[in-house]
DNA sequence: AGCATACATTGACAACCATCGATTTGAGAA
DNA sequence: TTCTCAAATCGATGGTTGTCAATGTATGCT
């Protein structure tokens, strides 16, 4: 019924990892603030975008943002590069697709 | 840095309502099960997807099966049908979207 | 060395969530 | 109407999560 066909290019099949993987990865960002930072990454002018820049914004204690940014690490949504003192963030390639249809 | 420009398309500012709802979607796709629900009515080949089709590969109780398809109803994921005494499921605008990268 | 800054980690807590069994609702069939 | 079946709803529960204050770590400056 659809225009496309999923099985062919999914191999997503039950219990398999790539599942998994992905639904990690949407549960990253299935949480306002998280998707909120990782859009202010990706419409961040730089080519990274400095934690310090993004916290004010969120209103929230900068522990809580600095664990938002290892969950979308984690999830490997997001690469942190250190330069000095600060904390750089970028957007992976798997990012850049999940958010493809918003950018 | 990145080859596309966020802000004038997105309408995503911190707090918006498309924002929340977005998030909402990405959090009703991040979990296994209701991603592997949501994957597997993509990939019925009819019309629109049976739920007693879909509950005996999760291994879980029916009434968790019903819940979760809830939630998709709920994020504007899938759209319900009545046939009868059964339930079909049909997936929406929204996540034809936002899934489209894997189909 | 000593200090200040930027960020991560820890511990705690309330809110939320996935799951189940039991019950209820609703739709066809007898 | 009564029975049966499909699915939704309810109530409970153990696990997870978002948040914070406090503390730890590492970098740069004086």
């Amino acid at each position: 019924m659809y225009a496309f066909d999923v099985s062919p290019r999914l191999l997503l099949r039950p219990s398999s990892k790539k599942l998994a993987r992905l639904a990690e990865q949407y549960k990253a960002l299935g949480d306002p603030t998280r998707l909120g930072l990782i859009l202010k990454v990706a419409s961040c002018s730089e080519d990274a975008a400095c934690i310090c820049e993004l916290t004010p914004d969120t209103n929230l204690a900068q522990s809580t943002v600095s664990h938002h940014m290892k969950v979308l690490v984690d999830a490997g949504l997001l690469i942190r590069t250190q330069r000095g003192k600060w904390a750089f963030f970028a957007l992976t390639e798997d990012a850049t697709t999940l958010l493809h249809n918003f950018l």
